[in-house]
This record gives structure tokens, C-alpha cells and sequence, in this order.
DNA sequence: ATCCGTGCAAATACTTTGCATTTAC
DNA sequence: GTAAATGCAAAGTATTTGCACGGAT
């Protein structure tokens, strides 16, 4: 196993024992589960697959209310990619990129957050506004999936 | 009931002729709902009760179904707005604004599309990421909500 | 008359909840 | 030992699907 999964997998355990939760197995198998997955949004499926595979039994109910903790603590959070999608948790343990999501072929790019301060910036002065990005995704299409055209109809007016 | 809800109910149905749908009664009272909506967004559940409300009795799956086939036609979207709510349907006759949704109180704020377009355009020019704007919410929370502290905790590292 | 659209009923996902038992501390 | 967490079972919500009938064109 990598080094770099080994050590979110200590640190969100740490975080856990900070914040006064008790360290159980399935508790265990769930940080794991997403420090270990290639993908940067999991689906509670995902996960419960991944701790049947790996560690064994673990129910449903169980996976959900461990994500609702540690997402109570701040250590992921869930958010809703597209229409008809279930959702998908996220580790927060560093916020320095927001995501962009083709709603084609699914892949996630991570783009820096600086690209992204001045609009947020814009929008908190100019509307009051404040942004939580990383609370949703930026939809559209990647360079693979090309341009997908977005419902053109006959008329010119949009 | 106020002009521009009448034309926008009018447009709907005329843009369903022209695709070459039927003008069915349920097709009637949806479209009518979405017009007469006050949200910028709506839930299938609404639209449902709207129409039972005013119209009289229907079938749910008809509803999702009618939907469908207004987005399939580019009438409207459908979008997820946050963890755990359901879809929500957006007229797309006009698309010049983006979206602001308050995750605290659930108001939305019309933003015009130009403040965005330097953000999306970096995202294409730099990232080769095609944005599809309406398919998703800023999320954040308004001026009135303030500023919700996003998870704070007691290290420095986020 | 034809074919599309609807109602009805049933099924599927996903997620949440109550309660008794187990486990970490 | 005690409070917190889990397993189990059941329910809830949102949405989809198959099929036969009815209505728009």
C-alpha cells in the first residue's frame, strides 16, 4: 500500500480520537475504505463493497452513520454529483482544489483553488455570498468527451 | 395570473409542438406548474401537488416521465441541489444567469452569466473542461445565513 | 386508425430509524 | 461499568419500469 494512503488513513484515525470518537473496526475498515480508493468521490456502495472485500461483514446502516460522523467532524463531506447519481463522500483533509466532473466518462479533474478565489471573492463582496466549494462540482465535459451540446433547439434565443 | 407566466406557459407548449410531442393534459398542467412555480427551482413533489391542487388528479410517474421528456427537449434541467434533496427541475428558456443557492435558508440568487464567463473560459482555454453552468448550483450560504463555519477544527492544516 | 402517452401497480435504489446487543474506553 | 456504536429489521422517500387502456393527431 502506498505510503501517502497510509498516512491520511493515520490521520483521519488521529482525527477521530480528536474528536472524541471511539475507534471501532468498522469505523476502521470505512477510513480505509476511502483513503484507499483511486477516485476522490466514493459512493456509500463503493465503500461498503470495499469493506466486504477487504476486512468482511459490515452493514449498510453502519456505513452511513460513520460517513454522517465524520463528516460531522469535518473529515469528509458529501456531496451530489448529477441528476439520478447517489452521493458521494469526499476526504476534505486538504481543500486546495475545487472539482470538475465530466458528466460523460465520470472523471473528476482537481484544478487548484486559486483559479477559482476570484470569482468566489466576487461573489461574497459584490452578493454576499459565500461560497462552500466543496460542497458541489463543476459539471460539463472534458477535453476526452468533447463539447457536449447542451440541448440546441431550433430557435436562436438562447 | 401575471403576463409573463401566461407567455412562458405559452412558449413551453409551443416549443412541445414543435418537437413534435403531444399536448396531453397532464403535459398541460405540468408545463403550468413550472411556469406559475415562484422557485427557480422545483421538485417533482411540488409540481405534483401543484397539479392536484389546480387541476386535479396524477400519476407521479407521469410526471417524472413528462420531465424526462421536457429535458430530453432542452425545456428544462434537472439538478441536484444538495445532500440529500431531491431533483429539482429549471425552466432553460433563458440561461443568461448562473445560480446561488443558500444551503441555510434555500433562497436562490440570479446571477448573470457574464461574471462567470472568465471563470469557464479559463476552465475550457487551460483545462480543456467544458462547463455546463445550469447543471449545477453554487452552493454557499447568502448574506442573511452569514458566513457558516465550514467545518472548523482545531488544527491549523485546512 | 395509429401510435404515443397515461394510469396503475410493482419494483428498485438509496438512505434513515428504533431497539436490543455488543464493544471501546 | 458505562456510554457509545453496531447489527438487524423495518420503514421511508425518490424514482423507474412493464403493460394494457385511452386519447391526440
Amino acid at each position: 500500500m502506498p505510503t501517502d494512503v497510509i498516512l491520511t488513513e493515520d490521520l483521519l484515525i488521529e482525527r477521530i480520537r480528536e474528536a472524541g470518537l471511539r475507534l471501532t473496526l468498522p469505523r476502521r475498515a470505512v477510513v480505509r475504505a476511502l483513503a484507499a480508493s483511486e477516485e476522490p468521490f466514493i459512493s456509500a456502495r463503493l465503500i461498503i463493497e470495499h469493506v466486504r472485500e477487504t476486512v468482511g461483514r459490515i452493514e449498510a446502516s453502519t456505513v452511513y452513520r460513520i460517513l454522517d460522523d465524520l463528516a460531522r467532524i469535518g473529515l469528509v463531506h458529501h456531496i451530489q454529483l448529477g441528476s439520478g447519481q447517489s452521493g458521494r463522500w469526499h476526504i476534505t483533509l486538504d481543500h486546495d482544489h475545487e472539482h470538475l466532473v465530466c458528466e460523460v466518462c465520470g472523471r473528476t479533474l482537481e484544478i487548484p483553488h486559486a483559479e477559482f478565489a476570484s470569482l468566489f471573492e466576487l461573489l461574497r463582496s459584490k452578493y454576499g455570498f459565500q461560497t462552500s466549494p466543496h460542497h458541489f462540482a463543476f459539471l460539463g465535459s472534458c477535453d476526452d468527451c468533447g463539447p457536449q451540446d447542451d440541448h440546441p433547439h431550433p430557435r436562436g434565443g438562447d
